[in-house]
DNA sequence: CTGCATCCGGCGCGATACTG
DNA sequence: CAGTATCGCGCCGGATGCAG
């Protein structure tokens, strides 16, 4: 492998070897539907489970359930169970969740402002091979 | 929908239906798995469709291909076919595609600075779950 | 060397029904 | 209200073979 790849490997993801890969490793774990719009829902303070839902409401309870065990397996949330009848669930960023959300607002800014250019893109590119 | 979720969804994702969001339609054609890495191969400079097969050995050449054309139409790439024999084809960063490079680093570093938490948050959560 | 077509397995995700 | 179980579909991605 060549000079510029270990330099620039080293860089950006730590590892040469993709199995390794801190990037792909941490972030394969959020980059699901709906993990990141669940952080961000819960980015105002804690919510309940049904809030969360009425908060996403294309979201199955199959989803939403299995989303928020992954992101409390991995530490982004946390799970507060009220005993009371009937039972209340309540959910919250933990500051590694927090930690985490703030690291991706570049990408999210920069996905608003070039959500036009990129679809300028795509139709460009569709028009010039769709009629070859 | 209550209130704090109007300002945060704007605030994050500049729309409330997940259909029209930005974030989403934008970082769904980079979320592929071997599109941010071939990003990064182009990130020092120009490279060969071989140069790229050899950086990443374990990418099928279907889906190398696959992952170029994506990055194309959505013009983070580019392409030039030198007319030699046997034919030669140049893949280059575009300006887009540097700086969205640029905005993807926050959540590499973070990536990279929190993956210990992570791992340790999963086996902290599989633990106790798992002998209950 | 570069790229496309085909087949095929895995899994992300949704729909639905059922439990404490 | 919160969660689990089952089923099925679609798509991503790998393997292989063919073509310019």
């Amino acid at each position: 492998m060549d000079e510029w790849i270990d330099g620039r490997m080293e860089l950006m993801l730590g590892a040469k070897d993709i199995d390794s890969c801190p990037v792909r490793d941490v972030l394969s774990r959020v980059s699901g539907k709906w993990s990141t719009l669940l952080l961000i829902a819960l980015s105002n303070g804690p919510r309940r489970f049904s809030e969360l839902k009425r908060f996403a409401p294309d979201i199955s309870q199959r989803m939403l359930t299995k989303s928020l065990t992954e992101l409390r397996r991995d530490g982004y949330i946390s799970r507060k169970v009220y005993p009371t009848q009937p039972p209340q669930v309540e959910y919250a960023l933990t500051d590694e969740g927090s930690s985490f959300l703030e690291a991706w607002q570049g990408v999210v800014v920069w996905a608003k402002e070039n959500r036009e250019r990129v679809h300028a893109a795509r139709r460009r590119f569709d028009a010039e091979t769709g009629d070859l």
